[in-house]
DNA sequence: ATCAATATTGACGCGAACGTAAACGTAACG
DNA sequence: CGTTACGTTTACGTTCGCGTCAATATTGAT
């Protein structure tokens, strides 16, 4: 615990998913839990990672390209040769980010506009007074 | 032709998808192809439907998902119960895009940020002229 | 010491979203 | 009339991202 680590049930909580899941990461190299015995314990840099992991996820790219991606916020270490090519994989997710922050702008246009026309049929139905004038 | 309709390689080659995708989409009622014989044609109305389901994939939405928010956009023809449930919804897809909308904003930020540290790295291999001054 | 809680490693299972191969129809072209 | 091209159905296969056991430690509390 004085180490700043957390056990997976930690994690769990903290991030809402299952061991099942954590473990899948480790087997897919996303994560790296050190073992004290047989348990893993969570560094601060797993949980810097995880949250990437979740972010990722959720802007819909496949967990071997987050994977590659991660690499880019931990290139401390990073030789040169990876270094650039990190940089170009990274300069293509950011095309690919904001291509897709124009085209959900877009959408969300779009929806409400079809729901102000939705919205509008279902006033007429609550008050269909002025049927006749 | 003259009815404004496609078949099935049209489609695939405006959309880029494959056949198989679109007798997916098909078995999942997602599209309503008419028949000529035993041939598919799509109408401008199945393209529309198309166009709002590769969307809705791009963001992270399940095809079941889409298949029940695509009534949204063709309930001209709708009982007032469904549209009501429909609208419901469309909000809470709406909230989901603009949260996704903020997220992918501060993605972009922080990722723009790791980047330039990235860059200022690789500008230093660069030109490490200095290195005595 | 024992019992319950929590952890671990396999291993198989599963739904989503298609891919792919087989076997067949039909329609046009030379 | 053959074959080339495109379409169809049926059905099994595949990848991803985990879920769900089962069997086996390990640990903490009583």
């Amino acid at each position: 615990m004085l180490e700043d680590t957390m056990t997976i049930r930690q994690m769990c909580d903290e991030f809402d998913v299952t061991p099942r899941t954590l473990r899948f990461y480790e087997a897919k190299e996303l994560l790296f839990p050190v073992r004290e015995g047989q348990k893993r314990l969570y560094s601060k840099r797993d949980r810097a990672r995880l949250k990437l992991i979740m972010r990722g996820k959720r802007f819909g790219f496949s967990l071997e390209e987050i994977r590659q991606l991660l690499d880019l916020y931990y290139m401390d270490d990073t030789q040169e040769t990876q270094l650039r090519e990190t940089y170009l994989l990274a300069q293509k997710h950011l095309a690919d980010m904001e291509a897709q922050r124009s085209e959900l702008v877009e959408a969300i246009e779009e929806l409400k506009t079809q729901m102000d026309w939705g919205a509008a049929r279902l006033a007429k139905l609550d008050q269909p007074q002025k049927l006749t004038g």
